[in-house]
DNA sequence: TCGTCCAAGTTGTACTGTACAACTAGAACG
DNA sequence: CGTTCTAGTTGTACAGTACAACTTGGACGA
């Protein structure tokens, strides 16, 4: 095997461990945010209100699913919907107060748990390795889009 | 916020998507064998059969959870159970053929699968990614044991 | 030898995340 | 208008997971 064919081999292993161990430590991290729910929080706070429509496409979720996830999101008043007085099929998503804290809050523990994992990393390492996995999601974009 | 921490929140946002995407695409590419049993198969590979008690440690998987993947594993004929005479408790597990062939088959489908996304990197890259990759999961170990 | 405790695994139950299909309600356009 | 498209909800099903209760078998001290 080519080195840069033992190099892919240790990517795909190493990713793959990554995202076997991603859930379960996120849900373990904060029980009252699932992974799937703090990136629809970020999201809306990012793009500041969005449709789920718009949630369902850009993550290759389902509508239905994301019709649920929003549901709970209300139910737990981390969301609001509004309806768009433009079209009333449309309801436009929006971050409550209360989301917008547990979202921060989120936020804070999870950057503290990578900065601690990555505490020891020199500084130039970070960037690289920063760099490296945006290109390699970026590429991903046509396969499974995001 | 300084480069470093900038840097740090990309690898944490990054990783995220990643992780989101994993499950899903592993499912969609493969559905004869879904993430977690393909590592489940990986392991018995690698090790030449375990206890399935060695692979709840392993992977911090309920008992239960991995009784019944195991289960599954077995009434698909991919593997077997051997009781250990010396302790009649004990079910030694190991790949039949047929699960080596589909773990091979699986095993070069995402192979390939990762070869495409990474045709265009250069080899250094490929390799200072992948070394990235292995430090960031060995650090992990102690939040998270793998 | 026996009783107690420990270890391996199974089973019952429940919950989350997900998809697909069928549906409702509203918009657009001929 | 009526047809067709779009946004979203709801019914249903399934995978993966955990926890708790249980069964079976081993270990070890009294």
């Amino acid at each position: 095997m080519s080195s840069a064919e033992s190099a892919v081999e240790t990517i795909q292993r190493e990713m793959t461990i990554f995202a076997r161990r991603a859930r379960a430590s996120a849900g373990r991290m904060h029980p009252e945010l699932s992974l799937v729910s703090y990136t629809l929080l970020g999201h809306l706070e990012e793009r500041d209100g969005c449709r789920a429509t718009d949630l369902a496409a850009h993550y290759a979720l389902d509508k239905s699913t994301v019709s649920r996830q929003v549901a709970a999101l209300e139910r737990s008043g981390l969301i609001e919907r509004r309806l768009d007085p433009e079209d009333h099929r449309v309801q436009v998503l929006h971050l409550t107060e209360a989301g917008r804290e547990i979202l921060a809050q989120v936020t804070r523990s999870r950057r503290a748990a990578f900065r601690e994992r990555l505490a020891d990393w020199p500084e130039d390492d970070l960037a690289r390795f920063a760099a490296y996995l945006e290109r390699y999601n970026a590429g991903a974009d046509g396969a499974d889009p995001d």
